[in-house]
DNA sequence: GTGACTTTGTGCCGACACTAAACAAAATAC
DNA sequence: GTATTTTGTTTAGTGTCGGCACAAAGTCAC
C-alpha cells in the first residue's frame, strides 16, 4: 500500500532544508494527516534517501517521543563543479547540502573551454569512482551569465573564454565521456548555471537565506558585481537566464565609464579593482583581486586612506542596493566576495545608506546579512542537479 | 459523478482568458484526458460560470466540430473601483474581463480619503442594485503604492491624502456599508493594489501582455513613473507589496532634483511634466498634464522643438526600461500612459535604444507594445477580485 | 451518396493518493 | 499506578483522475 506520491517532492524537500526533523514536524509542514506523513516517510525510507532513527530521542518534552528524520548518510550523491578565475574545483554533494568528496584543482584556466571542463568532470568522476556512491545528477557553476535555453556563457569576464561558449552542452558531453551516470541508464545531463544565482540557492536552502521569500543577493567575484533572486525558493533567472545583471546600476553619475557606455556603473564602482584603486593602492599580479582587497581591509582596517575607501565604496554600493530594492522590494539581502568583507567591516553604515536612499527604507529596512556557507557556489551547482529529485522522487529514481 | 476538482481554477482561468474556446483545447492546455476536462467544464457550467454552446460551431475543419466554452452572459460579476486624479469610476465586471455595468463619477478628489472611498463603493452597489447581479468581489485601484500586509497607501501623490491611508480597511468597511454582498453570507473584503500593478495584471489577461511569462509595465500618470511585473501570470508586488517602484532609476545624471534625494530619477526626467516643459511649454490648469502632453504629442509632433523633446524623453526613457531589462529580463514590456503615446509616435527610437543600452539586448531585443485595454486599472482592480474564485471555484461557490 | 477517416465527447472501471477514525505506543504529570 | 499528551500505525473509505471502449458529428475521397 504506497501512499504519499504527490507529497513526495515537498517532503524531501522539507527533509533536505532541515526544516522537517521530524515526522509530527513533517505531518504539519505538509499540511497532511499523520497517516500521510508516515507513508511518505516510509517511502523515502525505502528509496535511500532518508533515515527514520530506530530509537527515539531524547525526550524533554510530553507525549511519546519522536523519531528524528534525517538525510540518509550512505544516500545518492550529485556532481558538483565550479569553475572560477583561478581554477577548478568538483565535489561530490549528497542531500542536505552535505560535501561527501572534494577534489580542490587550482590550475590556470585555459582559452579553450572544453579542456577545464572536461578536467573538472574527469576529477568528479575519479571521487565518484573512489567512493562507489551513486550519482544522480551533476551542476556546474561558472562566472559568466548563461543564457536560456541554450547554455551558453555570455561574458565570462574573468576567464579569456570566448563569449557564447556553450558550457552546458560542454558539459553534458564532459559527463558522457566521463561516464558519469544519470539517475536512468543514459549519461547524466549537466545543469549548468551563473555561480552567483547557484550561491544565492544554496544560501536560500542551506545558509543565510533560510527562510526568506524574496531573497537578494549580490556578490563581488574578481571584476564586477553579480546579483541573484530566489523567489519563493525558485530562482528567478528571467526569460532568458539574464536577469540580475546588476552591475550597470548607476551609483556615480561622475565616475568611471563603463564598457557598457555609461559612467559610474555598480560594476567598476564597487569590485575589488575600484576598492584598491581608491585606497591608492596598485594591485599586483600575485594573488586575486580579491584576495588583495580583503586583505587590505582585514589589515589595514585602521589606516584612515583604507578606511575611507572603504566607506566611499560602501556609500555607492548603498545606492545600488537602494536602487534593488525600490525594484525587488527583497525580504532579505545577501552579500558576498568583497561586499561581504565590507558588510563585515562596517555594517552599520551600510545598512543606514540603504535605508536612507530607498523609498521605503525608514519604515521597514531590508535585513543585509553576510553569506555563510563555504562553497556556496559549489553547493548551488548541487541543488540545481538535485532540483528534479526534489520536484519528483519517484519518476527520478523509480 | 462529479470529476475535475483540482484542475477546476486552472480550467475556469483558461476560459476566463479566452484560451480554451472548446473543450479539446482545453483537454490539450489542461493535461488531462477528454474525460476530465468534460467533467471539469460541465461543472464549471453547473456553478454557473462558463457555458457550452449547444450546437456546436461551424466547422471549418475535419473532425467532429468542437462546442464553443465561453464565460456565462449572465453570470456573477465582481465590483471594481478606482481612484485617480480626476475622480472616481465604478463598474461591474464578469469574468472575461467583460465590463457589464460601469458608474464615472467625475468629481474632485477630497482629502479624506474615506468619503471618495464610500462614493465609489456606493456606485458600485447601486450598480448592483440595478442589475441584481450576484457578486463574487470588489477591487479597488488607487495610484499609491499599497504597502503588505497593512494596506495603506504609502504615497497617494496625485492625491491630497494623508501618507499611509488605510484603504483596504476603508474600502471593506465602505463595502459592509453599502451592503455589497460577498460570495459567502458575510459582506464582500475589498482586495486593493496599486493601479499600474493592477493595469498590468488586466493587460496579461486581456490585453497585450497575453501569453507573456515575465511581462514588465511602465506607465506614466499625471506624475511620476509607475512599473509592474506580472510573473507566470500572477502579480509580482515583493515582499511588502512595494516591488517596482522603478521612479528613481537614473537616468540623467546631470538632470533635475528629485524629492528622493538623487538627480535625474525616471520620475522627474520622463513624466508629462518633463515632456512639457523639455518642450517649452508651460501647462495650464485647465487639464490633466498628462492630457496636455498627449495633445501636444498628437498635435505639434511635426514642431522640430516638440520633436526634439519627444526624443530626449524617448532616450531618457529608453535608458530606464533598459535598466530594468538587465534587472528583471522580462520577455514583453507593455508601456501605458504618456510613454504609450511616445511609444506610438517613434516606435523604433525607443526599441532601439534599449536594445542598445541593455547588455543583451543586441542579441535578442525585448518586443515593447503599448497597452490595449481601455480601462485597464479597473479591469485589474477586478482580475484581483476575481483571483479568489480563479483559484478555487468550489470553496468560494460551495 | 456511401464509406473511410478524423476529431470530439461520454460512460465505465480501476488505480491511487489522501482523509477519517480508531487503535497502539511511549513518554510525562500527578 | 493511572491519566494525559503526543506520536505513529492500521483499516476502511472517498474522490480525482487515467485508460479504454464506444458514440457522435463532421470532412474527404470516389
Amino acid at each position: 500500500m504506497e501512499r504519499g506520491r504527490g507529497a513526495l517532492g515537498p517532503a524531501l524537500e522539507l527533509v533536505h532544508t532541515g526544516r522537517a526533523p521530524t515526522r509530527a514536524v513533517l505531518t504539519a509542514e505538509l499540511g497532511v494527516t499523520r497517516a500521510t506523513a508516515g507513508a511518505v516517510a516510509a517511502e523515502l525510507e525505502a528509496l535511500g534517501l532518508i533515515t527514520v532513527d530506530a530509537h527515539p530521542a531524547a525526550a524533554g518534552s510530553q507525549g511519546r517521543p519522536s523519531h528524528r528524520l534525517s538525510v540518509a548518510p550512505g544516500g545518492p550523491v550529485v556532481l558538483a563543479a565550479q569553475i572560477h578565475a583561478d581554477g577548478f574545483r568538483a565535489a561530490l554533494v549528497g542531500l542536505g547540502g552535505r560535501m561527501v568528496a572534494t577534489a580542490p584543482g587550482c590550475m590556470t584556466v585555459p582559452a579553450d573551454p572544453s579542456h577545464i571542463i572536461d578536467a573538472v568532470v574527469e576529477a568528479g568522476a575519479g571521487l565518484l569512482r573512489e567512493t562507489g556512491r551513486r550519482c544522480l545528477g551533476a551542476g556546474l557553476a561558472v562566472p559568466s551569465a548563461v543564457a536560456e535555453p541554450d547554455g551558453t556563457a555570455l561574458n565570462p569576464l574573468h576567464l579569456s573564454w570566448p563569449a557564447g561558449a556553450p558550457v552546458r552542452r560542454l558539459f553534458t558531453e564532459a559527463l558522457a565521456k566521463a561516464g558519469v551516470p544519470g539517475p536512468g541508464e543514459g549519461p547524466a545531463t549537466g545543469v549548468t548555471g551563473n555561480d552567483v544565482n547557484l550561491a544565492a540557492l544554496a544560501e536560500h536552502r542551506h545558509g543565510a537565506g533560510r527562510g526568506a521569500r524574496h531573497l537578494l543577493c549580490v556578490a563581488t567575484g574578481h571584476r564586477g558585481v553579480g546579483g541573484a533572486l530566489v523567489l519563493d525558493g525558485r530562482l528567478h533567472s528571467g526569460s532568458s537566464g539574464l536577469a540580475l545583471e546588476v552591475g550597470h546600476l548607476t551609483v556615480n553619475p561622475a565616475g568611471l565609464p563603463c564598457h557598457c557606455g555609461s559612467r559610474g556603473c555598480l560594476d567598476v564602482e564597487t569590485d575589488p579593482l575600484a576598492f584598491l584603486t581608491a585606497a591608492g593602492r596598485t594591485p599586483g599580479p600575485e594573488v586575486s583581486l580579491l584576495q588583495q582587497a580583503r586583505d587590505l581591509l582585514r589589515t589595514e582596517y585602521a589606516d584612515p586612506a583604507v578606511r575611507a575607501a572603504a566607506e566611499l565604496i560602501v556609500d555607492r554600493l548603498g545606492l545600488g542596493l537602494a536602487g534593488l530594492v525600490n525594484i525587488l522590494n527583497p525580504d532579505r539581502i545577501i552579500l558576498g566576495g568583497l561586499h561581504r568583507a565590507l558588510l563585515d567591516a562596517d555594517p552599520e553604515r551600510l545598512r543606514a545608506v540603504v535605508a536612507d536612499r530607498s523609498l521605503w527604507g525608514r519604515s521597514g529596512s531590508v535585513p543585509i546579512l553576510p553569506c555563510t556557507l563555504d562553497f556556496n557556489s559549489l553547493i548551488g551547482a548541487a541543488e540545481a542537479a538535485w532540483q528534479p529529485v526534489l520536484d519528483d522522487p519517484l519518476t527520478v529514481l523509480g
